[in-house]
DNA sequence: CAAACTATGACGATGCGTAACCGTTA
DNA sequence: GTAACGGTTACGCATCGTCATAGTTT
């Protein structure tokens, strides 16, 4: 019963979004995800706001090497977003200014912090492929040497 | 007595590569860092290279999020550049050139997941952008409206 | 002698992996 | 009844942070 509700099982989520059935019940533990609705048997179920949620998780981890705990604040922070379509008309406006206020300086933070390591991370790039190339070049020495001396033998 | 010799100790080396002692103590522990030298009374006792090492394991880990047994093996691979100058010449063609292409085939794999996880943090950025300035849309919305009150009250 | 370093060891926190054992059934 | 899932609990590992205690001295 109730099939096509767009609900799905910790088996599901944990394969849409890559991360294992034991870290999703961690970040239940940890305050990360809300406790999801239960089956009667107790078996989770989740929506695809979850979905959504654990790739946020899971980005700001793995890209930006975020703590859980911060992840935590950052996704409270944005929770703006949510309210934006709820309750946020019942919201005083000095309120909503303080949110969106801080939502603004969240983001701005995080979008710094990625800029700055992606600089970081091109000047590496160039570093690598220099490296590379000498590599590559003494190889091709040894190669060169190595046919020459062919030819010689032969 | 033997000053000026370049060697420094622990605390040196940790601020300046901004890894704690207790870090540094731990990469010796599970052989990244070789057992260094040592005074008389135990003080270790670090080279030069042991600075860029260390700064390596940092970039390594923080900026491609490699654990520490991935960054042994990338070191360990790496460690062709000293051969290169050293007992180098008393090796085998053979080895040299698989010694080479190993480290050929490390690096390139490096630069590659490089430039997979910059072209996810690009999108990323381009996402947040787009979130930040819906925010602010909003915001100024707000403040529009209260000045008008203020306006109409005044 | 004192201040500043360092060494070693132990316990704690984070973020899960990996069973073990047992109940549920989208 | 069974296969495939899911739940909870508990222990383990990686990567250090943080004392505590004691020895050293660039």
């Amino acid at each position: 019963m109730s099939k096509e509700k767009g609900y799905i099982q910790i088996g599901e989520l944990a394969e849409l979004t890559g991360v294992t059935q034991r870290a999703l019940r961690f970040y239940e533990e940890k305050g990360l995800l809300k406790s999801p609705a239960r089956l009667e048997g107790g078996f989770r179920l989740y929506s695809d706001e979850d979905v959504e949620r654990v790739k946020d998780i899971k980005c700001l981890q793995k890209l930006l090497g975020f703590s859980l705990a911060e992840i935590k604040d950052i996704l409270e922070a944005e929770e703006v977003k949510v309210q934006l379509k709820a309750e946020w008309q019942g919201l005083d406006v000095v309120e909503r200014k303080a949110k969106l206020s801080r939502a603004i300086e969240v983001t701005s933070a995080q979008i710094h912090l990625m800029q700055q390591k992606m600089e970081q991370m091109c000047q590496l790039e160039s570093q690598w492929k220099d490296k590379l190339a000498r590599y590559e070049a003494v190889l091709n020495e040894l190669e060169m040497r190595a046919s020459a001396i062919g030819r010689r033998v032969v």
